[in-house]
DNA sequence: TTGAAACCCTGAAGCAACTCCAGAGTCAAG
DNA sequence: CTTGACTCTGGAGTTGCTTCAGGGTTTCAA
């Protein structure tokens, strides 16, 4: 098939098949006459598994490791189950995060509103720097994505 | 004081001030006869008021946004309060985005320890596109950070 | 057969929000 | 006077794509 059937049949678009495959994490494909790339079913495959690893949040590094872990340890599933793991306890950490983050935006949000006068926005105070317990030692450390 | 005395007193690196600076979200600073930036507290503050809403996770954009409300509407809240609220549900969005994903990726785990044979890998199989209800529709827009 | 539409190719640039680097100038202390 | 700490500018690198310019190829209908 060429690419745009395998986009079509993958739900990925044409450029970003093209980018796999310069990234190293789609083999090159057969090419035709025209120079058009031609695919297979292991193509699709693949392409498949990597989108799945997308849409679960992997990086194409956590996926390129997983490629090769498939490749490599034939039986043992260890290796495979600890890329899993860790990549679960990144989507956990961001998790708590975000929690932490929409807990401070409602806060401000209360201070906004509660006092019956508005004369200067208590929303901008909070933000200036006043009075939240942990105003430094914020710094979320952005972990991955 | 010079640019690593404001980096100092704000916990931002020195070549995020440049950055923002060149952004337009820091108004540049006066020069020194050597040409070195000469911040006052202004200026610090409003580093503060930037690092503090980064630290809650908002787009330089949406802090841009912040900063002309603060500038024009002298007294009405609303604007901010609105933006706060905005972000709050980015916010909240993608937590929910992230919770589907621990509840995959766990359901993956679970694939590969169950069985008591590991001929090869459940999650594997789980991954290149076999049995889970939502495989295809997956692909969470990725909102915003 | 021709010519227009639909498809494909490459390489480069753009996005967010920085970070890091090279190569050079400035300033204070010893 | 030299050393080292600090600062300057402009440009490239990061991630995971997307968009674009400027072409070639295939296919289908008139």
């Amino acid at each position: 098939m060429k690419i745009g059937e395998l986009s079509a049949a993958t739900g990925c678009p044409i450029e970003t098949i093209r980018y796999y495959e310069k990234e190293g994490l789609l083999p090159g494909a057969a090419r035709s006459e025209g120079n058009y790339r031609i695919y297979n079913t292991s193509h699709r495959d693949r392409l498949t598994f990597i989108r799945r690893c997308r849409s679960l949040d992997m990086s194409l590094d956590e996926i390129h490791h997983l490629l090769l872990l498939q490749k490599t340890s034939g039986e043992n599933c260890a290796g495979i189950d600890h890329v899993i793991e860790q990549h679960l306890s990144h989507v956990s950490e961001r998790i708590r995060e975000l929690q932490g983050l929409k807990r401070q935006l409602a806060e401000l949000l209360a201070q906004c509103s509660a006092p019956g006068k508005t004369d200067d926005c208590g929303i901008l105070k909070g933000l200036t720097g006043g009075s939240n317990e942990d105003k430094r030692g914020g710094h979320v450390p952005r972990t991955h994505r």
